[in-house]
DNA sequence: CATACTAAGAGACGGTGCGTATCCAAGTGT
DNA sequence: ACACTTGGATACGCACCGTCTCTTAGTATG
């Protein structure tokens, strides 16, 4: 039975027991957790809080029950739901960085940074990630730094091969599959088929980056 | 000094005088507002306000106060803020639509394009867009539809000049420029400079549409 | 001109979540 | 053994949501 205090307990002397029933049984008390623990505690608690209800209805109330913990360890670490949300999604995926394909055949490997980015966008959902733009104001840098360099490491290497005419590779245009991938998530509300992606890399992509088949080699040094 | 009434006030038959003090002067109360004129009154406060506070702290109460009337009459009309905002966008901008290039130059017409949506984009803060996005999920068709048809538009009489190949324009590429620079409001969180507009149109689109200058009227069907 | 009806406008209401503050106690480190 | 940090529970005031009730201005009908 729950009793109900009422009354507002202003600052008197009387050492009353105010927690008396702990969220987790008697004999089972879990030993309190703290630091990196509790860190990824926490995380996998947004995460998980995240992927059940979706950000519009993320609450850190919420979260915090499902760590098994309460608002103010939150708030300790992170100052609002946004910036929870995107921890929490940084701490779940892998980065685009960390597996850069290198399949010796340009379409392929960028296709599979396509596919790459397109699980891991599938995992947060455009309705997380316009909830997250829409109060971060703009896109965290790092995360858009990440495809363009992931990018020119492919192009390169499809360079030295002849697959590509790097006089030809501007930023823009090998952030462009990324960017068209992104525009797709964030417009439609979910991320583009396989037809898709292979309509961007074949009629934009490719046709931008390959050499001109007419003039071959003629890498007209400047 | 407010007096806090807190009984709950059951349905007593005694017809007391709530509404004592009216918002405007006694001098000089308004007439009120009906049907069409009262609409744009409210999708007029209501842009007034997204422009002065930003969607984050758009609130109804506020639109309400703004427009001189109160919470029910704007529920009477939209069910959420979204669909208020996105209401009263719709009622402040001009469509692209209505405004279809026509300089004789396909470069000239496409920078026009996007400076007009530049413009329309411009008018709702990208914190706006994002936060209508969270809610609707997705992006209204008709205001995605209307781009790529005055594209074509555009690439058709461009195509008559011979300053297109026609074969070589596929829906998704009369559609990138518009989707790039869309792509850059939604994730810098502002509109393209015109180097950024130029550089869309000269290095990416431009490219993919003019005919080869090698193999000038091949058309090589097959 | 009298009367019925529709809808504007004012505001109360319960509910929910935010972010903060306070308190107690469980670990930690010295 | 002790002070100190910080986890965990909870209360609090605030703001806004969406609904509802009520009065009354203006319109439509006789």
């Amino acid at each position: 039975m729950r009793i109900q205090v009422s009354n507002s307990a202003p600052p008197a002397p009387t050492p009353s027991p105010r927690s008396s029933a702990p969220a987790y049984a008697e004999g089972e008390r879990r030993s309190r957790r703290r630091g990196a623990t509790l860190d990824d505690a926490l995380l996998r608690a947004a995460w998980e809080e995240l992927s059940a209800v979706g950000y519009a209805k993320l609450t850190m109330e919420g979260v915090a029950v499902r760590a098994g913990t309460s608002k103010a360890v939150l708030y300790r670490r992170w100052p609002n739901r946004a910036h929870l949300a995107l921890a929490a999604y940084r701490h779940h995926v892998v980065p685009v960085a960390d597996q850069i394909p290198d399949t010796g055949d340009l379409r392929e490997d960028v296709m599979a940074v396509l596919r790459h980015m397109r699980r891991n966008s599938g995992e947060m959902s455009p309705e997380t990630l316009h909830g997250l733009l829409a109060e971060l104001r703009t896109m965290p840098p790092d995360l858009m730094e990440l495809l363009p360099s992931v990018m020119m490491t492919i192009l390169r290497r499809a360079a030295e091969r002849g697959e590509v005419d790097i006089e030809k590779v501007t930023p823009r245009i090998a952030a462009l599959p990324g960017d068209l991938q992104r525009h797709q998530v964030l417009v439609t509300g979910r991320p583009g088929s396989d037809d898709f992606l292979a309509e961007i890399v074949d009629e934009i992509f490719l046709p931008l980056v390959t050499p001109s088949p007419l003039r071959s080699q003629t890498t007209a040094g400047g």
